[in-house]
DNA sequence: AGCACGCCGACT
DNA sequence: GTCGGCGTGCTC
């Protein structure tokens, strides 16, 4: 008899690998668990087993699987369907979507170490002068290959140690690591001997000439006076103040003994919330009519504005979810994550909240999937942002999609460019969990499908303690240019109105959106601005580090001093970055201190959070800023929000863009007046009669939906059309070009001229690689497996063209 | 995804 | 000649 398991490896392979086990492995193994099998000439990878039977191979002799590393599946079954769901329905290989999903620590590889042969004599002069390096260097310690190939600075060790090995000089093994390692905590307790009244006086008399030892003992039992308990080490020595040299001299003399214990990294938050908090009116109907709603519908709108107080009514639900004693879901956008949403979430719930996202470590992430997968009621409420939806949960109650509308819950690049919202919903149906949308300005999408009855709906609409929605206006900057009004990039009425704000001892907002605004070098001689060497794209002029740089490859150089076109020295920074707004304000207010806040002043969290700090406690009276603080943030005291330029955002070429301008400047306005007065909103636009400008004055979501669906259903744009791209790279412009016509004529004689393009796209080079596009659109009740088919056997016959081999191909479904 | 293999041009 | 570049194909 025969025993096999398939198994997943982390590569985008086409299918499970099959691996020889024992009867015993076969036995105990199940899908979900991690082993460490062989993979290529040397390599050991870390492998989820999806699958056990009998059938032996014809094709080909499989190998035995190295290690089975632990001792239950880290897995669960749903999981696994949800991989399986997310691999058929975004076109990518099983083993994209397992990298995706596991923290990088479970995924151990190996690595190669070289150890000297000590049987051997060697003769010398048999050795070439790096062999003889290399040997020399392996008297002290076994190396790694990275650290041979440093020795004899080469970069093809290859030869060389295939040489040793073969005069048997030398021995190379495969070392599995685990990269998770629990925290272990230093725990101290006097010995057993010493504990007795008795016989600790004594010990005392004998100490009494080291006074740093008795402080420590006193410590001991000034923490603990059970002295058979254990007193955390670090805790005494920072309560007597002692060094860890005294305590090692207790620990060598055997008065003290010490022991470790593994602690979770991420701390116990007790709860603070208290009971007698109530939902308002407003907030109990939107309550109750979720729960109504929830009774036939397993997926659910909730519509609210701005600083209506969603969040009460997501926590009501999620303590009802919680008696149940089922795990919760709270997904947000990664830049709503903020320590303030965070800090509400932990203040209701205390220690049931745990995080999870891209800032966390490695190490942290494992605990967090340890704990849920275990069910524990620490990890009882997962608070996170798109990843999250990969998360070994046992029995999930609800899942909360916050900013349900944000295009940020798409993953773009690498594969599976999944959409966490989406993928939340097919969790939810595979967990048997409620699923609930919350957003003041939802997706066109979701809202359809609210329309046609697929998703129950709810809505909130008056803001929390009848604050007033804002008062929005209009700037026209042709009048302004025209009557000679603009002081830079402000209009008279914004200045009048961010003067008049600012004594009132109020503050002030004020929004660039990126798109279109990068601040770039441009030469006044000669009209030239400086472009990347591998990209289609102009160079990007950061202040702060006096550098071009290219927001795709990373590209730099130092800010030159003369054009490389012309040679003049007239070179000028150009465009509307927020440094320049910064610049101005405080030309403007000199007396008021402003902040800014983009990606490229706000490194870290920990400047993020300062920032948010000085404005909150009102150190600062100004802020600039891009569309990231407009997320998850609450302030109390801004009473006017200025919009520089709306046009890039309304004139950005793609089919949303009508729909992201209105969700963007209708969040943007919301951040102002959030407390008992009405706020003011100024966009200084070209076009001030935009009707989406209008829509957005008017707070008219309505009309936004209905136009929107007019168009998207005239230009066949979802909801009614569903869309695949394909991205062919390659370094030949023409292979690229002839490949790219080649798939659209393939693809169009079975989908009837559905596929539009190749096209370039708007960067038609990115690290010198041109790029090709292709758009297939399909009716969206047409049948998605059989298009999906099609385009997988369309692809297969395009890589197996010789010609085509070198090029890549991405495939982006519902891309945004 | 690695990683080795094979073929090519640029040098000591 | 040899080193390193890059394109190609395979991995149970």
């Amino acid at each position: 008899m025969h025993f096999f398991i398939d198994v997943l490896l982390p590569l985008p392979l086409p299918k499970p690998f099959t691996y020889w086990v024992t009867e015993e492995e076969y036995n105990f193994l199940t899908p979900g668990f991690r082993v460490g099998v062989p993979f290529g000439k040397s390599k050991m990878y870390t492998g989820i087993v999806y699958a056990k039977h009998q059938v032996a191979p014809q094709t080909y002799e499989p190998k035995t699987i190295e290690v089975i590393l632990d001792d239950h599946p880290i897995v669960t079954n749903e999981q696994i369907r949800l991989w399986e769901w997310m691999s058929a329905y975004y076109l990518c290989s099983m083993g994209s979507v397992l990298r995706a999903a596991l923290p990088s620590a479970l995924l151990l590889t190996s690595e190669t170490l070289i150890r000297k042969n000590n049987e051997v004599e060697v003769k010398e002069d048999h050795l070439s002068d790096d062999e003889y390096l290399i040997y020399e260097a392996l008297d002290k310690k076994t190396l790694t290959v990275d650290e041979i190939r440093k020795i004899v600075e080469r970069k093809h060790i290859f030869p060389l140690i295939q040489s040793l090995l073969e005069k048997d000089l030398i021995q190379s093994y495969q070392e599995l690591k685990e990269k998770f390692k629990p925290k272990r905590v230093r725990y101290v307790q006097i010995v057993e001997a010493y504990r007795a009244e008795q016989k600790l006086e004594q010990l005392f008399e004998v100490l009494n000439k080291a006074p740093k030892q008795s402080a420590l003992l006193l410590g001991i039992y000034s923490i603990e006076p059970r002295l058979e308990q254990w007193t955390k080490a670090s805790l005494l020595l920072k309560q007597t103040g002692s060094t860890s040299a005294a305590l090692k001299t207790l620990l060598d003399k055997g008065y003290v003994s010490e022991s470790f214990f593994e602690e979770d990294r991420i701390p116990y938050v007790p709860s603070t919330f208290k009971s007698e908090i109530k939902l308002s009116l407003k907030q109990k109907e939107a309550f109750d009519s979720l729960e109504k709603q929830f009774k036939n519908q397993d997926v659910v709108l909730l519509e609210g504005v701005t600083s209506s107080g969603k969040t009460e009514v997501y926590f009501d639900l999620m303590e009802q979810v919680l008696a149940k004693n089922k795990q919760v879901l709270y997904l947000l956008p990664e830049i709503s994550l903020t320590s303030q949403m965070i800090h509400r979430l932990q203040d209701r719930f205390g220690s049931k909240v745990v995080v999870y996202h891209s800032k966390f470590s490695i190490h942290e992430r494992v605990e967090v999937w340890n704990n849920i997968i275990k069910k524990q009621e620490k990890a009882q409420i997962v608070l996170g942002a798109r990843s999250s939806v990969f998360l070994p949960f046992r029995d999930l109650g609800l899942i909360i999609v916050d900013e349900e509308h944000e295009s940020s819950f798409k993953q773009f690049d690498p594969a599976p460019r999944y959409h966490a919202r989406d993928t939340a919903i097919v969790l939810g149906k595979i967990q048997g969990a409620k699923v609930m949308l919350g957003s003041a300005t939802p997706s066109i999408e979701t809202r359809f499908n609210v329309e046609r009855k697929k998703y129950g709906y709810a809505q909130l609409k008056a803001r929390f303690g009848g604050i007033l929605m804002p008062r929005i206006e209009c700037i026209d900057l042709k009048e302004a240019h025209r009557k000679k009004e603009m002081t830079g990039f402000f209009s008279k009425e914004l200045i009048t109105a961010i003067k008049s704000v600012l004594e009132n001892n109020k503050q002030v907002i004020l929004f660039q959106n990126r798109r279109g605004y990068a601040p770039v070098m441009e030469c006044f001689t000669c009209g030239h601005i400086p472009q990347c060497t591998n990209c289609d794209v102009t160079l990007t002029y950061h202040q702060y580090n006096q550098q071009l740089r290219c927001h795709y490859c990373g590209y730099h150089i130092a800010k030159p001093i003369s054009c490389s076109a012309c040679g003049s020295n007239s070179l000028n920074v150009k465009g509307m970055g927020t440094q320049q707004i910064e610049e101005q304000v405080n030309e403007l207010f000199p007396e008021y201190q402003v902040a800014r806040m983009d990606w490229d002043s706000t490194r870290g969290k920990r400047s993020f959070d300062n920032i948010i700090d000085s404005f909150t406690q009102g150190k600062v009276q100004i802020l600039v800023g891009t569309q990231m603080l407009t997320k998850g943030l609450d302030f109390k005291k801004v009473a006017l929000v200025g919009v520089l330029n709306a046009d890039p955002l309304l004139n950005f070429p793609e089919f949303r863009a009508h729909e992201r301008s209105f969700q963007m400047l209708s969040q943007v306005a919301g951040r102002s007046g959030r407390f008992k007065e009405q706020g003011q909103v100024l966009i200084q636009s070209y076009t001030p009669e935009h009707p989406v400008l209008l829509q957005v004055i008017n707070n008219d979501y309505e009309k936004l939906f209905s136009t929107q669906l007019r168009e998207r259903k005239e230009y066949q744009y979802p909801p009614f059309f569903r869309l695949i791209r394909i991205t062919l790279k390659s370094k030949d412009y023409h292979q690229v070009d002839q490949a790219s016509q080649w798939l659209v004529n393939a693809l169009n004689l079975s989908l009837q001229g559905s596929v539009l393009g190749p096209v370039d796209p708007t960067i038609a080079r990115v690290r010198n690689l041109y790029h090709k596009q292709l758009l297939i659109k399909f009716l969206d009740n047409a049948s998605r497996n059989k298009i999906k088919e099609i385009v997988v056997s369309s692809l297969k016959s395009f890589e197996a063209i010789g010609a085509y081999r070198s090029i890549r191909v991405s495939i982006d479904v519902d891309p945004q």
